[in-house]
DNA sequence: TTTCATTGTGTGAATTTTACATAATAAAAA
DNA sequence: TTTTTATTATGTAAAATTCACACAATGAAA
């Protein structure tokens, strides 16, 4: 076999886009959020779609993905996974565009959006029918991501003010897996964990028996080399 | 906001080559191998890479997969997952190349390699020093995503005989996972879980008491719906 | 026939999961 | 002010799972 050069070799191979979309999630009102942008397209005029953009020539691209983060809601330190890459090649209107799904989690009390045109909105993950492009499949499978993250890492955290109650918790818990959760053995859990931090402080302005709260146990993360024991329940 | 044309839109995306590479992991004599082939690049002249082609206009990526390791290998119905993408935008010596890695399990007693010059080779995992581009990367996140892989499902019969003992069996999973596990829990624990099927026949041609021979009970697996009780040791 | 390595099975302690009940507290209602 | 009500907060026992470990049975090799 002779050998080749690679700059001559590249030359010839099929070109192709390659685009990112951000499926951001966020937890508001005891529900499930994620972050979706009006369409562009004439094709998909009026409907929803992931916050995405076309990789640059030499951007790398989780580089990308972070870009388009921080380009449409000013966000730039938070935690963001590369989920799966999505190819069906008529997926796009517009022709052949390869597409790699990005997973982000934020409070949304955190962020009020910068962009508040009425093109950005927080939708409810489980009230979402119909999506642009193939982004309906794209967030099914970003969902069940985060259902399988949220059982072995405590991605939760991410999604939740600074300082959050147990119930606060739970509910996000319950929002993101669909499941009702016993608050005895969910409490347990967290106690036996160790992750969180007694403030002190309890919850105001609720209309009931104020909860205490708590804060997210960083250091105890760092530390513990990120070898998590899963959460089940 | 105005309505764009998709065409119009896509036409003016940056484009770059996709290709594909596929980690092919195979167990024998006791070690996990992996399925390497020389490089055909000068600058790679004489080391190890994984089996990739680029991705053509109209395939779908995962076919593009498939069609590689058919290519190489012969073998069409095997399972094959998608691992992640790689795209540091030099990783790639003739220009912007960006990958997605796919993983699959194979049994090397089933596939004398068709091709059987000597560019394409079974290599120990553990003995992998150098590799051309970024595959030793590539390599090390398929190895991680194996051994999570085969902890939450039983991928693991992909890699033996249609016949095997359980020390086989046991063999495998130490390999993979680099442990050693106590023989008679890991017994236990596949006995509970119902999934072989006792063949009533034993091993032969061992240096040693022959162990019994069981087959995997595909429509066990079939039947319950592919949610697994994660196998823990 | 003896030795030896390996298969095959069991058992009890420790840990984790699961199911469930009651007391304490603060807001809301009477 | 008192009572009601919803919610927080905690405990406990049974069941299931994990973990650590020991011994008998078998067949090859000596």
């Amino acid at each position: 076999m002779s050998l080749k050069n690679g700059a001559t070799l590249v030359a010839q191979y099929p070109k192709m886009p390659i685009t990112v979309d951000c499926v951001i999630f966020g937890f508001d009102d005891n529900e499930l959020k994620v972050l979706l942008i009006r369409s562009d397209l004439e094709k998909y005029q009026g409907m929803w779609s992931l916050l995405g953009d076309v990789v640059q020539e030499t951007e790398e691209i989780d580089a990308a993905a972070y870009r388009v983060l921080d380009q449409r809601t000013g966000m730039t330190d938070i935690y963001l996974d590369q989920v799966r890459t999505f190819s069906r090649p008529n997926r796009h209107p517009g022709g052949r565009v390869v597409t790699i799904a990005y997973c982000s989690l934020l409070n949304i009390k955190h962020h009020s959006l910068k962009i508040t045109d009425n093109e950005l909105h927080w939708h409810s993950v489980s009230s979402i029918a119909e999506m642009a492009f193939d982004h309906k499949e794209i967030l099914i499978t970003c969902h069940e991501w985060l259902q399988k993250m949220i059982q072995e890492n405590p991605v939760g955290f991410n999604l939740l003010p600074d300082k959050f109650s147990l119930r606060e918790l739970q509910n996000l818990y319950e929002a993101i897996l669909g499941i009702e959760l016993d608050r005895r053995n969910f409490r347990k859990k967290f106690a036996t964990m160790n992750l969180l931090i007694d403030l002190d402080e309890m919850e105001e302005d609720v209309p009931h028996r104020p909860g205490k709260l708590y804060k997210f146990n960083f250091e105890k993360y760092n530390k513990s080399n990120r070898k998590w024991v899963g959460i089940d329940f």
